[in-house]
DNA sequence: ATAGACCCTGACACCAGTGTCAGGGTCAAC
DNA sequence: GTTGACCCTGACACTGGTGTCAGGGTCTAT
């Protein structure tokens, strides 16, 4: 099939799929006039893509064990578990500097409610202005 | 002070000071040989940068406001509490992507766990597949 | 007067995948 | 034989703060 037709089987752009055989990731052949032809397996192994990048791995990490996982079963990967887990470390870090900034954010914001409940609108009102 | 001596006092890079400057956040004189001369209250003005860039606002964001927080109390900044909101927002989306991303991640080791325990090659049991 | 520390502007690189445009080729149907 | 759908490559943009380099000016102490 061509560029256009797996595209639309797998709601994946073509600047995606051109992407990804940039990478590594998916090597159709050529017809005699350039165009790709890509076999019908080339669903199952763009779908695999998808389900890695939505694991937030990037298109590098994947072109690592992508061809042993369209062979094998993920689990006699070996590359699999070690990027699975530095990926989960990283994610555990994000998570938590998210919660710290969504903690201080919401106590600023908590502390700015204080504040305003205290002040007569007038005071809000006459606010200054402008100085650096 | 010159934009060295902020850099040392503040701890921010002196690239970091000139790209404040250009995103309008700060603005020193210039001295007759075109150096930036601060005042001593620059300090200050960084560290409230530095400040709201840790609560994930951009300096575009932070430009929007500034000059009123130096001056009064954040509360009564009227751009500070929609700002909050939409950035909590924002936060929370991320947080729940990344959770949900943690889950599927997390998901798939342990099938792999799984799997490998059952670790006969030919032992086929359909435990943990396709999380999608 | 010269070394060395400090300052200036401008510009590219980075992350990473995707959109989009330009400029041009191929193919099938009518 | 022309139209229109589809394909090709190459390249820029974007996000946004920071590092870093190039090429050059200024200041101070020796």
């Amino acid at each position: 099939m061509k560029i256009g037709e797996l595209a639309k089987l797998t709601g994946v752009s073509v600047r995606s799929l051109r992407y990804y055989e940039s990478q590594g990731l998916i090597s159709p052949v050529r017809l005699a006039n350039g165009y790709r032809e890509y076999s019908p397996l080339a669903v199952e192994t763009v779908e695999t893509i998808k389900l890695y990048l939505n694991l937030g791995l990037t298109t590098e990490e994947i072109a690592g064990f992508l061809h042993c996982v369209l062979k094998n079963k993920e689990a006699f990967c070996a590359e699999v578990m070690p990027l699975y887990e530095s990926k989960l470390k990283e994610i555990e870090r994000q998570l938590h500097q998210l919660t710290q900034i969504k903690l201080n954010l919401e106590e600023r914001m908590a502390s700015i409610r204080r504040e305003r409940e205290l002040s007569g609108a007038e005071t809000l009102a006459k606010a200054g202005e402008e100085g650096f």
